[in-house]
This record gives C-alpha cells, structure tokens and sequence, in this order.
DNA sequence: ACGAATTTGATTGTTTTTGTTTATTTTTGA
DNA sequence: TCAAAAATAAACAAAAACAATCAAATTCGT
C-alpha cells in the first residue's frame, strides 16, 4: 500500500475516533503489526500523534498551529485588521512590518504609498511586488515553516534601522493587556521592532484575545476594535 | 505519449486522489517505470507534487510564495551548468549562491543536501523551499527587478560569514579571463563574496564569452567546459 | 535524409521498506 | 507478588522501490 498512504490513513481514522489500537489497524490497512508500530512512532516524532500502549491518540492541536493552517482562519477579519492598520500609514513613512498573516493583509493596501517597509517576511516581500514601495529584507537564518528570517543576525538587522512604525502580530493577548508569543525566536523579533520604532500597532484578531501564551514580551497600551 | 502529456495525465490524476503509486502510473500510462520516476522527479522540482516511496502526493500547501523561478535564455545549457556546479558541493559545505539565472539552477541538485546555503536572491530561496537546505537570507534593500539584495547592508551581512565555496554569475567574460559586470550593486555583491570564500565558481554560459561588459570585478584562473 | 540531441528502456547494484524471529517490557488477573 | 498474556523492541532476512549507467529509440533542425 506504500508507505504515506497508511500515513494518511492513520491520520484520519485518528481524526474521528480519539483512540486508535494497533490490532485495528494491522487488520484495517493488511500489514504487519511491526509495521503499524514504525508508523505510529514516525508520526509520533512528527508530533501529529501521541503513541500508547496498544495504539495512539490525539494530539491536543493547540501549540504552534503551523503558518499555513493559520493562514485561512479568520481570513475576513483579518483582513479588515489590515485595511484598518493601512489607515495609519502614510507617505514618507518608514515601517517594521513583523511576519504573520494578520500583517500580512495590510500589505494590499500600501502598494501605491511612498514609503519603505522592513519586514522579516517573505509573504510579505511576495505581496509587495509590483509595488512603489522601497522594502529592505532582514537578513538572517531562514525559517521555511514560517516563511520568515530569525535569529542573531536578524535582530541585529533591526537594530540597525530606525522606523517611524512597526506593525507586529501576537499569539496571544490576555485580559491584563500583556501580549505573548509561541516561540522564542518570535518574540525576539517583535521585541527589536518595538524597541527601535516610535510608534507600535499590534495587529490580532478576536481568537487572540482573553488567552495566553508561553512567552511575554510585551504590554498593550491603546486598543482600538474594528 | 510524449513526455508534456504524461505529465498532465499525472497531474489530473493526482488531482482526484490525493495520493498516487508509481506502478498504477506505469499500467495507466503505458511506460516504463523508470520513466514514471523520471516524471515524478521533474515534476517535484517544478513543485507540482511530492514524491514519496512508492509514488507521490499533492503539494497541497498554501501557494508558498514564490519568486519566478521562469526559465530564460539558454535554459538548457545553464541547467547544465547547474547540474555541473551542484557536483561541486558536499554535505557539510557553506556556500554562497549569488543571484542570477544560471547560478539558479544549481539549486533542483542540491535539495538532499546537509548544507549552509547564504544567498541574496528570492529564486534561490523559493527554489530551496522544501529541501535540508538551511538557508541564510542575506539582508538589505530589495532590487525589485532583480528580485536580489543588495546594497551597503548586504555587503556588510556577507563580509561577517565565510564559505567553503562561492557561486557566482558574471554578465560577461573576455578572453583576457577578467569577469564584468553591468552594475556596481551587483559587482560589490560578488567581490563581498568572494573575498570571504576559500573557493570561487563562476557560472556563465556561452553567451557571456569574448565580451566586457561596464565594470571588471574579478579574474578567471581556471576554466571548465561543459 | 542525416547527425545531434533528447527521451526512453534495460541492466546493474544500492537503498528503503517490510516481515519474521527472538527476546524484553508492560499490563492484567489470580 | 507472581505468572500468563499482550505489546513492544531488536536483529536479521526478504521484497519492493530506487538510482546510475549505458544502449536503443525517438525527435529535431538543418
């Protein structure tokens, strides 16, 4: 049956049931039960499930959502947060533009302004082709997941530059006004923005909104609804 | 059949079933299975699908941006170019790949690869998307046409590394040896690189000999034929 | 039609995956 | 607690898929 077939079998027979045993399967997918076992433990180090005695169960999906499954949710307000944080950017501006698909949507409303936009992000280097606007890249190691430069050399980079705004996304923001990130080479990268930016816009839809994360790097000061 | 519509067959195939094993190709489509492989291979270079054991499977991530990867003047003989230069590179290298056509097409060659690749050029990085390749981005301001980093900041970026070897591009070659340039961003780039590489290629195919372009940057000690 | 270049197929040997056997660990029930 | 049963792991052998090389067939331009 070949191998990523099974994968994907298991994966959504996985989807339905909460719990899977391995004899199920063996008998299901007609192979040997060696075999289910290597399967189950492949997945496991891929994190798409947790191994048990006698099968597997789900993995609670909660941390790191990857960039691409992100990308869909909540795509209308989404956009809407872009469009209203375009509103504050005028010409002769210069800003930080953080990854994320939040930030991502205020690119289509800048592409007719004179400004320079910096950003970390290579969605948002592709969304602003065929533009008037300058954008200077930030160099470091690459991200492929994220599609977005971190590290050492990136926030070096950004402490080069000064910008009259920087535009960052959040994973979470909890009630006490304090934002959070999911990964520590995130964070890193917003906290630079912020400390050499005059002004800073957090862009987040609702889902963010009453949770927390695992990392703190910054506190809210002004909100504005859309 | 002819190699086009195979490939379309394959593709429309795969469109309905998610996943698809090479055997059921070669009955379907009457060839060999070596030649489905070959398919499949081409196929995943140009991003249509993922091979896997056994067969393949849709690519169905979100439309990674990507910067044209379109194949230009004397495709064939830079991708053979290419093909030559990747055999150059072993796991374990760090290498700079400058932006240009032909220095592009090292890149389909080396995806298996444990290597550093630092490059300043989107292609390159789009071309990388879904390989071991650990990317480093150079930074600075973006040449929108070249779809490159470039200027003071790149320069700077690069001088901070160093590389087991550099590939490079050359807009033209006399036969003096001396390498040419047709832009000083471009030249600057180039000499960062190879000022901090133990080992210089430079990729250029038939149509750059026996010409100078504006500005000499380098010189050719040897020389290889494809 | 001829030669060059491209595409395809056959052969070879290598790698990856799968299954069998054997031994070890974990669970369960008396 | 102990022993039987179930599940797991490890080591090795078989099978399937793969890659590399070279030869045959096809295509292409002149």
């Amino acid at each position: 049956m070949g191998f990523e077939r099974r994968k994907k079998e298991i994966l959504s027979l996985l989807a339905k049931k909460e719990f899977i045993n391995a004899s199920e399967l063996v008998e299901k997918l007609g192979v040997s039960d060696i075999t289910i076992r290597r399967d189950l433990a492949q997945l496991e180090t891929q994190g798409l499930l947790k191994r048990t005695h006698g099968g597997a169960t789900k993995v609670d999906e909660n941390p790191m959502v990857s960039f691409d499954l992100k990308s869909s949710q909540n795509d209308t307000e989404k956009r809407k947060i872009g469009e209203a944080a375009a509103k504050h950017i005028q010409d002769g501006d210069v800003i930080f533009i953080d990854c994320g698909s939040t930030t991502l949507h205020i690119c289509s409303h800048i592409k007719k302004l004179n400004i320079k936009v910096i950003t970390n992000s290579l969605p948002v280097v592709s969304a602003l082709q065929n533009s008037h606007v300058k954008v200077n890249l930030i160099g470091g190691e690459l991200d492929h997941k994220r599609q977005a430069v971190h590290g050492k050399m990136a926030v070096n980079h950004i402490k080069q530059y000064h910008a009259d705004k920087a535009f960052i996304g959040a994973d979470a923001i909890d009630q006490e006004g304090n934002l959070w990130a999911n990964s520590e080479t995130e964070a890193e990268i917003s906290q630079a923005m912020i400390a050499t930016s005059d002004k800073v816009y957090v862009c987040a839809d609702s889902s963010k909104r009453g949770k927390k994360g695992y990392l703190r790097f910054a506190e809210v000061i002004d909100v504005e609804h859309i």
